[in-house]
DNA sequence: AGTATGCATGAAAGCGCTTTCATGGTGTAC
DNA sequence: GTACACCATGAAAGCGCTTTCATGCATACT
């Protein structure tokens, strides 16, 4: 690649005018096979490729999609961050990261601004509603990751069955493992997928008639650390349970590791069941019953929602995907090895 | 932020011409300060914003990095990422992320052409050598991340102490648990990583008297699955062995679940060390030693090292991060719970 | 044959910015 | 008082591409 061949340069060679040969790259107009193949020729030859750049200053477009996220961490985030790849590949697209955490209100100015975007993915709390909303008056497409739109705003949002899979996830330590204290490690204050998550916990102990108790209900803010600490404590002031539902695999690592130190058997004398099933899930000894969400295709769905949304089609729906429980050995129904070859 | 704000709005309202605004914005020339300050007064109120792509257009900088990975997967990816994002942010950079994976060759062409980045961040085996000294001929900045550079190159590489890691987390097996039948699960073939901790390993042996022996090594290729499979294999071969040093982490909990599967006891029969120190190696049971790699610093270390290629200054030295080898239960050392708890 | 229609192509005008070069107004020196 | 620098600023030329708009040729119609 010669650094610097441009249009001109395949204009000359082909014996055409960058105009057709522009129109050859983009396909914007009918050019004579003829011609078309001379041009093609050309820039095969010069192994010519057009500067983004110069593109997007002329038409407008970058073909760029922005990732915002307030930090870079997470099981969940390396197999969302493919499908987003994957999925941008394939349409055209490039994908630029960004996160918030130090410029939460900065952002419009920085990112519309600085970097041309066509338009923003915005995981869950990277923005709050109103610079969400703020966003949206300027016409910019964008789509919600792990969120719905806030009131007032109607970007599209790519979820997952949060409330279906908690309430499966409760159902079946209740009516399979015939547990009803059970525990619920909530997800830090005003997430969504953690509040919907929790809407599912108590409308499944609420059709089998089980009373909600505030009690058990505990911190897990998605972090392992914190769902260990409040596990262990729990433990220690004698709160009784039988099983414990994490809002997210990492509480739910926090609660396994809580209740082996405080030398409480699961599945034995306590269940426990996560949300996502990352990979450490499977990995974890007990390995973790979990509820499975896809999040590679939430990635992918929803890259492909914005380009579609950037296209101007006003299709764009918000997407719910589906979750399913993983029976594994953390809540009595993994039948392999397990512990047993431990001890 | 008005969409259609212009250098030219501003000069306007600020009753100068567009050139000194340009100078104010890029400081590349003495303004007088009322002027400076009349400028900075329209560029506000106005909320301004420079469209790259024009800035890019006629300065020639994108202030854009591209990050080169063959596929976005493994533990270790979320810390390198959040190091280069933060590096790249304070730096005034934008990340923008491809996977060679389904176009190993063609690189350059999309990559360079296609978005004009500034630099290049090549990860591993995301190029083979021909395309690096490719890439170099074009003089296109770059640098490398956990390998160095092939002959004929000169890339700076930020690498860590792959060899010193592994020589001391063998020594450690052998001089502190009397370990001797040491099993190494190597790396991908190839793999620069890989290559430099058998080495290590070997060293490692050969300074304890302990014979190399080729059964000893079994393919790991940074796969959990691989792993697994490879040491429930010797398990049922009955080879023998008294520790496992496996090439990094997903490796080492490969050998793990396998040894856990087949009844062998870890660390009593069987010690495991594994490689990287990811978020997983604290989480499992029991807990993994490991040796630690900085992978935030090597994210932060090849950003600052890129940008300063970019800026021509040529002091780009290879870098290699330091190791440290974190004793936990999977060796014998660690003093917790462990699995006592959980028998 | 003469005019109308269609259509591939070329010429040229920007897109928004950086940068060179020209300009005119000071300040200094003779 | 004239001459020479010096320097802040403006005018204008691109950067490489897309996209009207105009053009000219070939075909179709009366």
């Amino acid at each position: 690649m010669q650094p610097k061949t441009t249009i001109k340069d395949v204009a000359a060679y082909a014996d055409v005018s960058i105009a057709t040969v522009s129109r050859v790259l983009n396909n914007t107009a009918f050019v004579v096979p003829e011609t078309r193949n001379k041009v093609n020729v050309a820039i095969e030859t010069l192994g010519f490729i057009p500067k983004p750049a110069a593109r997007m200053l002329a038409g407008g477009k970058t073909q760029t999609l922005g990732l915002l996220v307030p930090e870079i961490s997470g099981d969940f985030f390396v197999p969302m961050l493919r499908g987003m790849e994957q999925a941008a590949r394939e349409l055209g697209y490039d994908l630029l990261i960004q996160t918030t955490a130090y410029r939460p209100l900065d952002v419009n100015r920085r990112l519309l601004g600085s970097h041309n975007t066509d338009g923003l993915l915005l995981f869950t709390d990277s923005l709050n509603d109103e610079a969400i909303r703020a966003l949206e008056t300027t016409g910019f497409p964008a789509v919600l990751l792990y969120r719905n739109a806030p009131p007032g705003s109607l970007y599209p949002g790519v979820t997952v069955e949060n409330r279906h899979g908690a309430y499966s996830a409760v159902t079946h330590l209740v009516e399979t493992h015939g547990k009803r204290k059970i525990l619920f490690l909530e997800g830090p204050a005003g997430n969504f997928d953690g509040e919907e998550r929790k809407r599912g916990y108590r409308e499944a102990l609420e059709a089998h008639a089980i009373e909600f108790n505030r009690e058990r209900v505990l911190p897990g803010a998605f972090s392992e650390e914190c769902a260990q600490a409040a596990v262990r404590d729990a433990v220690r002031k004698r709160l009784v349970f039988d099983a414990v539902f994490a809002a997210d695999d990492e509480s739910a690592m926090g609660a396994l590791a809580a209740l082996r130190k405080e030398g409480i058997r699961v599945p034995e004398d306590v269940a426990v069941v996560g949300f996502d099933d990352t990979s450490a899930a499977s990995r974890s000894a007990p390995s973790l019953t979990t509820v499975r969400a896809p999040t590679e295709r939430v990635g992918t769905e929803a890259v492909r929602l914005l380009t579609r949304l950037i296209k101007g089609k006003k299709d764009g729906l918000s997407v719910e995907l589906p979750t399913e429980l993983i029976p594994r050995e953390s809540c009595g129904c993994g039948e392999g090895p397990g512990r047993s070859s431990v001890s």
